[in-house]
DNA sequence: CACGATATATAGAGTATCGACATGTTAGGA
DNA sequence: TCCTAACATGTCGATACTCTATATATCGTG
């Protein structure tokens, strides 16, 4: 039983990750538009830097995670369109399934309030 | 208009800052005593290598936010206890706040169905 | 007296974001 | 037509953090 342990190393890439993978969920969508929705969607809370973005885009789909096509041509400005994969599906639920576990983990040691209360394990 | 925004660079840091100024809120601990406490209350989901615990120790000291105190070495083995200070204080209730924040904001572009319910408005 | 657990500390390696630079296209106004 | 701003993608060096390994020293126990 490998219980998932955390990982604060990676912590910021893996939800950088989430936040592409879940855009992409809804539609396919080019780098660029990724940058322009997440940082409108959030009001400006998140954003990502092109220097950041366009490598994830490409570790993605290195990984299988994301599926990039270039646009016709004849379309005018070229784009690149990143849908996401079946491994990408599985992948995001997967780190949601960590993300939620580990604000879960995490809450008992913020609010000692409640902890307090909660996890006596020993009369102090 | 500082509208706080996100920096996923520094959160693996943040983090693991809020977890030990959490645990000292409670009470002075020496950092071996931090490493085995988060580990165990947490059933071993977060660890603390000393490699990364004493350095950040280090970094809180002299930010002002812990205060160290080595033992009297008449009482045996040296350890050096740290207590959270007043600006330590207000710093944990800070990223408190900040960490609330980005769970909270992150949320809608994690589970979209909620958010498909939201944004469209949907007769529920 | 040797050994493992306790306790603190530092150095080197690895990795990922950030900011700056680079390239080219499209649309609109002067 | 020319020029500018927005669109669109891409790479590279600097920076900053954790992780692994190593070092030192004390305490209790057999």
């Amino acid at each position: 039983m490998d219980r998932p342990s955390f990982d604060s190393q990676s912590l910021g890439r893996r939800l950088n990750e989430l936040l592409v993978l879940s855009l992409l969920r809804r539609a396919p969508m080019h780098g660029y538009q990724v940058a322009v929705e997440v940082e409108e969607r959030s009001d400006g809370f998140f954003t990502f830097n092109h220097g950041t973005l366009y490598p994830i885009l490409h570790r993605l789909e290195t990984e299988g995670l994301i599926a990039g096509e270039w646009s016709d041509p004849a379309e005018g400005r070229a784009r690149k369109a990143y849908a996401l994969t079946e491994a990408g599906r599985t992948y995001r639920a997967e780190g949601l399934r960590e993300w939620t576990m580990l604000v879960g983990r995490l809450s008992p040691f913020l609010d000692d309030e409640a902890a307090n209360d909660k996890v006596s394990d020993g009369a102090a």
